[in-house]
DNA sequence: AATTGGATCAACCGCGCGGGA
DNA sequence: TTCCCGCGCGGTTGATCCAAT
């Protein structure tokens, strides 16, 4: 009864990887290219299995990929979408290039929904109102619960692994001169945390808003036809600007791409987005009034 | 200084879909 | 048409970090 898991193979490696791993992966991405995930296993002598190396590629080692503080129009991107299509992670982070369904996924889980949930009992200062979870379709119960959010910490905790990251990133920057941009971005850095605190650092936030905006603008007909039909269906060309991310047609279990609880029990996107706002950091507020803007056409 | 418990995030697991044989 | 395989997705887990006590 059922398919028997892809790792149990004798022989195959799991958990963390290591540097030289990392190394291995990401060389031989440069010169076969993502992809045929079956043989890169065999072809690297890597005792991974395919499936862990994909994984390992696209939420870590894929150039673009920024990592460390989501700013607020990010935030704001994340709950918008998350409103509108649900669970659906991958879906979201085709709106938001540079970062990976498993990074929105962890920070709506560990962020959003806390402060969600705290905005919920803000409305209504029932005393059992805390409890609930906003957004059903969500179904599984955060690990502890406290509103004691702390920013990320991956620039701060840098382990001894980070300095090695800087050398895969040094090896992908090579790379990334003399590849087609990826994902669109030109961004061009690597996928190293210490260069993306680097580049958070720097403040490129604006940048990135620009660039999110930009990508939820082409969108806006996509998603509106999306919705009045209840099912996503992703243009090849327009929604997602990253190859890696082509959503399947028809792969949804559920046909509602919203889960039917999000109306209802959400409050008003706008409002919400100005409370994230406030709690945040300020700035952006230029284009967080874009988004304002951009909520009404929903 | 040691302990404890919450927070975070990388990685794994199971399932469904699409394509090819 | 059916079956098998590879891929991608969403949910969950576990190791680690960090702050509070």
């Amino acid at each position: 009864m059922g398919r028997p898991p892809c790792c149990v193979k004798v022989g195959i490696k799991k958990g963390p990887w290591t540097p030289e791993e990392d190394i291995t992966l990401v060389s031989y991405i440069q010169e076969h290219g993502p992809g045929n995930w079956r043989s890169v296993p065999t072809n690297t002598g890597l005792l991974r299995c395919s499936k862990s190396c994909r994984l390992r590629w696209t939420n870590y080692l894929r150039p673009g990929i920024k990592r460390g503080n989501f700013t607020p129009h990010e935030e704001g991107m994340i709950v918008h979408l998350q409103a509108l299509l649900g669970n659906k992670w991958a879906a979201i982070a085709s709106y938001l290039p540079q970062r990976t369904d498993n990074d929105i996924k962890n920070y709506w889980n560990t962020h959003l929904k806390k402060k969600l949930r705290k905005f919920q009992s803000a409305l209504e200062p029932s005393p059992m109102a805390a409890t609930d979870e906003i957004v059903s379709g969500d179904g599984t119960g955060t690990r502890g619960g406290s509103s004691n959010v702390k920013l990320n910490q991956s620039c701060s905790s840098s382990s001894s692994y980070a300095s090695s990251t800087e050398n895969i990133s040094r090896l992908l920057q090579g790379w990334m001169r003399s590849s087609p941009k990826v994902n669109g971005d030109s961004i061009g850095s690597s996928s190293s945390a210490a260069a993306n605190c680097d580049l958070i650092s720097r403040g490129d936030d604006q940048f990135e808003s620009i660039l999110s905006f930009e990508n939820m603008n082409n969108n806006v007909t996509l998603m509106e036809k999306s919705t009045s039909k209840g099912t996503l269906q992703e243009s090849e060309n327009g929604g997602n600007s990253n190859p890696e991310r082509k959503q399947k047609t028809g792969h949804e279990k559920n046909p509602n791409i919203n889960d039917n609880d999000n109306d209802n029990d959400n409050p008003p996107l706008s409002f919400l987005e100005k409370w994230l706002l406030d709690e945040s950091s300020a700035g952006q507020v230029e284009d967080m009034n874009q988004m304002m803007e951009l909520s009404s056409i929903f």
